[in-house]
DNA sequence: GATTGCGCGATTTTT
DNA sequence: TCGCGCAATC
């Protein structure tokens, strides 16, 4: 075992080394964390002999999961890495639930909620309520409990609580506490739990029944926590439970990466620590291994205007490298342009691959100005985040008839599915069984059991019985069919797949083609189930919560991978049928998937494209290159977000991440003008940047050049980077026209600026077009072949042609720039010159 | 029942 | 501006 050391700086070893007790490390951005922890658990195992199924790790990603575990397998060079439970919180407590879910009065096959489920719950109770719900907005109202639910406030202390009913009084929303009651209400009659949940009635279950509690106490001996900073009250309160009767419990982060408060995560966790057990060990890894000098300590200076933080500084002895580019531009979309051209420079005079290029922003709308730059110099990119695979519309209707037939209680899946594909059950009908089961008190599956019973007659009452048939039929397969079998059977007999085929769209066959692809990860996740099961020690048969199907490997028998054509839908229902439902049944299936995200099955990951995210998406993450964008006051510090000390911390905090996820170069860029919710605003440049110490960055305008523009910023000196860009590249029109347009900055001393940003030397297929300052769309009913006209996009240009009836006119325009062009004149705007 | 059109709102989102 | 969600409509 001594070779597991081997390769540890003295602080790692120590955080290896230490064996029993306390243990928090704070670990710096790039400071070699995962390597600790693998080499951690993998020294427990090896060195110390503690079983692997003594030792809990808890992440927040699958991801961070999934190379934990191979990682350690790596180290022992064993399969004993099978036995650990390493998982995301989420994972790791709906297995332990799904077991014990009895206590709580949940059935095993407890379905779980994702985001739009949820809100999806809270619509209905806001109607049942008879509350407004432009008032009650689910994702508002769902953001409400779910704090209060990551604070572990029930429905009863958030009825009494006075500063909570003062704030939603105050927001005009007082019924928020019977909104919050009824939701949770309504969630167990659906047996559904949702993420918060997870969490929540994991703690209940330990803090209502000690022998559960004993249980696991004695179980997870060991137990680890990554990204410590990032827990809410709630996984705060569960490990402190589980962790009490042996005290073992070594818990990782930085505080200084703490970045998600809004999702009730509280940084107090790890500042308070070393307060919540006596003899706590602390080890700081302050060696970072990622960055230069230069950017660590941009990074620590920028970190240090924070007050609440454990004393760290990280440190490298790595070279100096270049200096941090901070570059101005006019407009967002220079800012995309500039970006796009500094990747292909970069790329051509350093050798840089795509990969190696990250563009990082503050929020999800700016990447469209990047992604329109890199698209026209054909600069491959792929952007990260987003709606997720199964979040798709097509994925939830086909996952629905799953839900239900494994828990007929899952109310918000049957109404998903009862009438898609339609079958003639209408709203009237719909609603009847709601209110009946209402009335009653029973399950909607009960009243739909019970149509004739409750008055529903005709057309209804047979489309009713057939579809009950159906899923009765789904069900009797339970017992001997894995999850594949059976949802081959559903996509069969639903006829989902019948119309997704008959869609001949574009959209339509995205959507086949997605429900093609989740019938194969079902496939591959049984096989893998099947191959990866075990035996619990004390007996419980345990499904394997750590890898997630990935979806790209062509189906077993090595067909084309279209596992389920509906034309072949004669077919036989695929051979090798196993023992039952057992460790691949379609309920450990539904268990894991919701607990799933994109990232978890990304073909694609080492592709060769600049990639663009978002800083939150980024954490985690290095890249040698890395742009942040957006860096202006209101935006990044966010304007939602600077109202609090507390909140301006986080943004910052937000920076240093940001900046510490590049190894080699970073360049931060902000614009004087950009276009947010259609409206051109001029913001500031953000005050982080006035926080980045002067020695450590060069401050240009893009393409250099221009001096005293007065921001209360150095633009002296110009760096070769300058000078690189700055002269000789042909003339571009966009910062001069922006220049016109919008004359020198106001406040601002100096001239008018000279073209600064040159176009990219590929010239982009569209030459985008700058309106002039008195643009506004003429009145063009008159309009007449010889017109001259400007466009907003394609710029000047002569009308060639008018057609089109009178009601719908088409003009076509032979534009100076961009070739003759069909204009439909009831949309475009045109400016007759 | 699908389609269109209007109005509103618009951070970040590991699970 | 743009995208979405709901309402009106054939």
């Amino acid at each position: 075992m001594h070779d597991l050391l081997a390769g540890l700086n003295e602080q790692q070893r120590e955080a290896v080394l230490h064996k029993d007790g306390p243990l928090m490390i704070v670990a710096g951005a790039g400071s070699g964390k995962t390597k600790v922890l693998t080499t951690r658990i993998a020294y427990l195992m090896g060195h110390y002999g503690i079983d692997a199924f003594n030792i809990l790790a808890l992440t927040f990603t699958n991801k961070a999961a999934a190379e934990m575990k191979e990682r350690i397998q790596k180290l022992l060079g064993n399969n004993e890495a099978r036995n650990l439970y390493i998982g995301t919180f989420h994972s790791v407590f709906a297995r332990i639930l799904r077991g014990e879910a009895q206590h709580l009065g949940y059935p095993n096959n407890f379905t779980i909620y994702d985001t739009d489920d949820s809100r999806s719950v809270i619509k209905t109770v806001v109607q049942e309520l008879n509350l407004d719900d432009k008032t009650y907005k689910p994702n508002v109202v769902h953001n409400r409990i779910s704090a209060a639910k990551n604070a572990l406030i029930t429905p009863e202390e958030y009825a009494q609580d006075h500063h909570i009913l003062q704030e939603d009084a105050r927001q005009n929303r007082p019924a928020m506490a019977r909104v919050y009651d009824a939701y949770c209400k309504r969630c167990f009659k659906n047996g559904a739990m949702d993420f918060d949940d997870l969490l929540l009635k994991m703690y209940e279950l330990l803090r209502d029944f000690p022998s559960v509690l004993h249980k696991y106490q004695h179980k997870f001996r060991y137990i680890l926590v990554d990204e410590y900073q990032d827990t809410n009250t709630t996984q705060y309160q569960i490990t402190k439970l589980l962790a009490a009767a042996h005290e073992n419990l070594c818990v990782v982060g930085d505080d200084a990466q703490s970045i998600y408060s809004f999702r009730g995560a509280t940084i107090e966790n790890i500042l308070q620590f070393q307060k919540d057990y006596d003899d706590v060990k602390v080890v700081k890894l302050e060696r970072n291994y990622r960055s230069t000098s230069t950017i660590l300590n941009v990074a620590n200076d920028v970190i240090k205007n924070n007050k609440n933080q454990l004393p760290k500084e990280l440190w490298t002895e790595a070279d100096a490298g270049e200096k941090v580019r901070i570059i101005r531009v006019m407009t967002d979309n220079d800012e995309g342009r500039y970006v796009a051209d500094a990747i292909q420079e970069q790329k051509l005079r350093n050798h840089f691959r795509n990969a190696d290029f990250a563009i990082l922003y503050r929020t999800n709308a700016q990447s469209r100005s990047y992604e329109e730059c890199l698209r026209r110099m054909n600069i491959p990119y792929r952007i990260f985040g987003g709606i997720s695979f199964y979040q798709r519309k097509e994925i939830k209707d086909f996952l629905g008839y799953l839900r239900i037939i494994v828990n007929t209680r899952d109310e918000e899946a049957l109404k998903r599915i009862i009438n898609y594909p339609a079958r003639g059950i209408g709203k009237t009908s719909i609603e009847k069984l709601m209110t009946v089961a209402n009335d009653r008190n029973m399950t909607m599956w009960q009243a739909l059991e019970q149509a004739q019973q409750i008055g529903i007659r005709g057309g209804s009452l047979e489309s009713m019985q057939a579809f009950l048939q159906m899923i009765k039929y789904f069900q009797s397969m339970l017992k001997n069919n894995n999850a594949y079998e059976v949802a081959f059977q559903v996509g069969k007999h639903t006829g989902i797949i019948k119309e997704l085929f008959n869609d001949k769209s574009a959209e339509g066959l995205a959507r086949y083609e997605n429900i093609q692809e989740l019938l194969n990860s079902i496939k591959e996740w049984v096989d893998d189930a099947e191959n990866r099961s075990m035996i619990d020690e004390d007996g419980t048969l345990l499904e394997n919560p750590g890898q997630p199907p990935a979806t790209d490997a062509p189906a077993s028998g090595g067909d084309s991978g279209m596992l389920f054509n509906y034309d072949a839908s004669q077919a036989p229902a695929p051979a090798g049928a196993q023992q039952g439902g057992g460790v691949a049944s379609l309920g450990a299936y539904l268990q894991q998937i919701t607990l799933l995200t994109d990232a978890d099955n990304d073909k694609d990951e080492n592709a060769d494209v600049v990639k663009l995210m978002t800083i939150h998406a980024a954490k985690g993450l290095e890249f040698p290159c890395v742009f942040v964008g957006g860096m202006e006051e209101s935006l990044f510090p966010n304007a939602m977000a600077i109202n609090t000390r507390e909140e301006l911390e986080e943004e910052r905090r937000l920076f240093y991440v940001a900046v510490t996820r590049a190894k080699h170069k970073l360049w931060l860029t902000y614009a004087q003008n950009r276009y947010r919710f259609g409206q051109l605003v001029m913001n500031d440049p953000s005050r982080f940047l006035d926080e980045v110490p002067p020695q450590y960055a060069d401050r240009t305008m893009a393409g250099g050049g221009l001096r005293n523009q007065g921001t209360g910023m150095n633009f002296g000196g110009a760096s070769a980077f300058d000078r690189l860009h700055g002269g000789g590249r042909g003339s571009s029109n966009s910062a001069a026209a922006a220049e016109k347009r919008y004359g020198p900055p106001p406040g601002k001393p100096g001239g008018p600026a000279k073209p600064s940003y040159v176009a990219p030397s590929q010239p982009p297929k569209v030459k985008e077009h700058q309106p002039s300052a008195d643009f506004v769309a003429s009145d063009t009913s008159n309009l007449q072949v010889g017109d001259k006209v400007e466009h907003q996009k394609f710029g000047f240009g002569v009308v060639v042609k008018m057609e089109g009836a009178s009601h719908n006119p088409i003009a076509t325009v032979q534009f100076d720039q961009n070739g003759e062009k069909k204009i439909m004149l009831n949309y475009a705007k045109l400016r007759i010159l």
